[in-house]
DNA sequence: TGTACATCAGTGAACGCGCGTTCACTGATGTAC
DNA sequence: TGTACATCAGTGAACGCGCGTTCACTGATGTAC
């Protein structure tokens, strides 16, 4: 039964990728480590040949969903971000969204290094942001402050959207309301 | 060792309200029956004497939980509101602060009933806040659509700042520049 | 290039543990007379 | 008002279950010669 080291490696890579998405999914007590290693392919004995503890998986997972998000929001202009992130798609798409809006509320219980991995995520995310153009450069707030108030403000649409059943107008309404705000004259 | 009516009736309360702090503090799986019922000086056996399931609480608990940031938002002004839902203590005070912001994650995750009594209950946050006094009266938007703005604005700035490290300056860094933004001039 | 063998990723049974829940029991309460 | 007894909130041991983790085992890989 012994495998390939390209193989293995195979396998490792797509454990973490899929982690990434059942966590975001789920949170991270909504899954185990038989549920994941079956969702990969596997057995779940395996999973210790990988990682030392579901921990340590979380923290890795955490660093490359997290990088995800990031590439996607420095890559594009403010305003395709904000209107990709207020989507219905990717309200319903938690599995490959946004890392923080699916997790920011659990990693507060995490360990410190969880918390401190989304803390620099956090500022790159930040630093995409602003890379991405700034909204409202007419009034004196920096650059910086705006990315973040624009991100805590989209995060908090999605997050209360999320909240509510999948069919309620106001899941919808939350979505519509803020991104017309954030694109709003005043914004911009 | 039956116990007066007015007695059980008392260790009711006193189950749910330390129920309501402990699932903000810690999510719904980070207290087990076991936990709740030491917290409120019982043990756990009783707890079935209340309640058919621990989701019967928690929904029970949510519905009084929501009500309470409810009446908080209702019974002050729009600028009072917005200074406590960003202020330090707020943040840190998971325990008696916003169910919302605390909760909004996991409840994405739960059975619908739950689902559906954080729904209603954002609409009547929404309605409190309205209430009131609405900022930015100077534009087009309607008194609705502020009051979900700014909640969710006020929502994700605690959020993304309880993600963080607790002695990080972006925590305090998130509060402050949201504060100032939600009720910025163009805003009022 | 061919043979012999050590390696180690993957398997699946088993571990201890804490969970939500059940249950036989207790004994003061509150009711019936 | 006093006595006898049914009630039922609270107790704590016990239940089955799923969790994270360990471990003896497998057998193809990859290396040493």
């Amino acid at each position: 039964m012994k495998i390939t080291k390209a193989q293995s490696q195979e396998n490792r890579a797509r454990i973490v990728q899929t982690a990434s998405a059942l966590f975001r999914e789920r949170g991270y007590d909504g899954v185990s480590v038989a549920d994941l290693m079956a969702a990969a392919g596997l057995t779940h004995g395996g999973f210790y040949k990988h990682f030392g503890s579901k921990a340590e998986l979380m923290a890795e997972t955490a660093a490359s969903s997290i990088s995800q998000i990031i590439r996607q929001a420095g890559g594009s202009d403010i305003r395709q971000f904000v209107d990709f992130y207020t989507s219905r798609e990717h309200r319903d798409g938690r599995g490959d969204g946004c890392t923080f809006a699916a997790l920011a509320g659990d990693a507060t219980r995490q360990s410190s290094d969880i918390r401190a991995t989304f803390a620099d995520g956090l500022e790159s995310i930040l630093a995409a942001v602003e890379r991405g153009g700034v909204l409202g450069a007419g009034d004196q707030q920096t650059a910086r402050a705006k990315a973040i108030d624009v991100f805590a403000h989209l995060l908090g649409a999605v997050v209360l959207s999320r909240a509510c059943p999948d069919d309620s107008p106001l899941a919808e309404e939350i979505l519509t309301v803020c991104r017309a705000q954030i694109l709003a004259p005043s914004n911009a």
